[in-house]
DNA sequence: AATGGGACCTGCGCGC
DNA sequence: TGCGCGCAGGTCCCAT
């Protein structure tokens, strides 16, 4: 599932491939993504623009354009990106001024996609937690200590800290050997500096490695990321832990597969 | 305030 | 074999 890596990567993808282009059409073969405005606006507003800066924020990908609007894509679970055209789901094609398309798949019909004046202004932009690289460790640690929120659920929710989902929250917390269930205002200074760093560790791996390519996430040439083969607990359920040999646990917190080592993290 | 559940969806793997 | 079921999880929404 795109996390912040993956949709990093897109983003950094995209720039080479697609910024400065003109989009020369639009085929919607789902109505379904487009969130607003209505398809048929949404086609022919776009049609003509030009893609002047791509951005990204928390698991948000935005395509600001000629006319000053954005166009947002949130890709949830199994949104894809990819260009040259060619994968399967292909929900939107957008045609581009190189001849080619730049297709927007998504198997499972949970992506948004959004032109809209002000991305800013967006609810849920309005509604996120920092970057987690815009913060500091003291600004982390005060975060915490204000929370009694299991500590898991609390790093992947978006409104707390942004960008961190259900892969890296479980790889970050196993780094840091601490247990997800834990309170967020039980842990320590030094544990609470120690997730911080594995966060931001496992985020520049991951995008280091091109992202983890977990059910449908691949690159924008379509391309698989190589990061999976470097999890440590995330789908392990059963399998040695790969420091103390203990069998990798999978629970359900808030409602979301959980796995970690029950002997390394306490 | 925090937590839990369901809804949105599709495809896959499992058990019977 | 074929079917039904549970599960995957980002976000929103509602209930407690």
């Amino acid at each position: 599932m795109p996390e912040l890596p993956e949709v990093e990567i897109i983003k950094r993808e995209l720039e080479k491939v697609a910024l400065g282009k003109k989009i020369t059409g639009v085929t919607v073969h789902n109505p379904k993504v487009i969130r607003e405005p209505s398809p048929d606006k949404f086609k022919k507003e776009l049609s003509g623009l030009t893609i002047k800066n791509i951005l990204r924020r928390a698991k948000l990908l935005i395509l600001e354009l000629s006319n000053g609007k954005s166009l947002a894509i949130h890709l949830k679970m199994t949104g894809q990106l990819v260009y040259p055209g060619s994968g399967q789901s292909t929900r939107v094609s957008f045609h581009l001024s190189d001849g080619k398309n730049l297709d927007f798949n998504d198997q499972r019909l949970f992506a948004e996609l959004r032109l809209i004046d002000d991305w800013r202004a967006l609810k849920f932009v309005q509604g996120l937690g920092p970057e987690p690289f815009d913060i500091t460790a003291r600004q982390f640690k005060e975060m915490l200590s204000a929370k009694k929120t299991k500590i898991k659920p609390l790093i992947m929710d978006q409104t707390f800290i942004s960008g961190i989902g259900n892969i890296y929250a479980a790889e970050a917390l196993f780094r840091a050997k601490i247990h997800p269930e834990r309170a967020a205002n039980s842990l320590s200074d030094k544990e609470k500096a120690l997730l911080f760093k594995e966060i931001k560790d496992t985020l520049k791996e991951a995008i280091k490695h091109k992202g983890s390519s977990v059910d449908q996430y691949v690159q924008v040439s379509g391309q698989p990321g190589g990061y999976v083969k470097f999890h440590k607990v995330y789908g392990r359920e059963g399998k040695p832990c790969l420091v103390c040999k203990a069998l990798v646990k999978r629970i359900a917190l808030g409602g979301r597969g959980t796995y970690f080592c029950p002997k390394c993290q306490k």
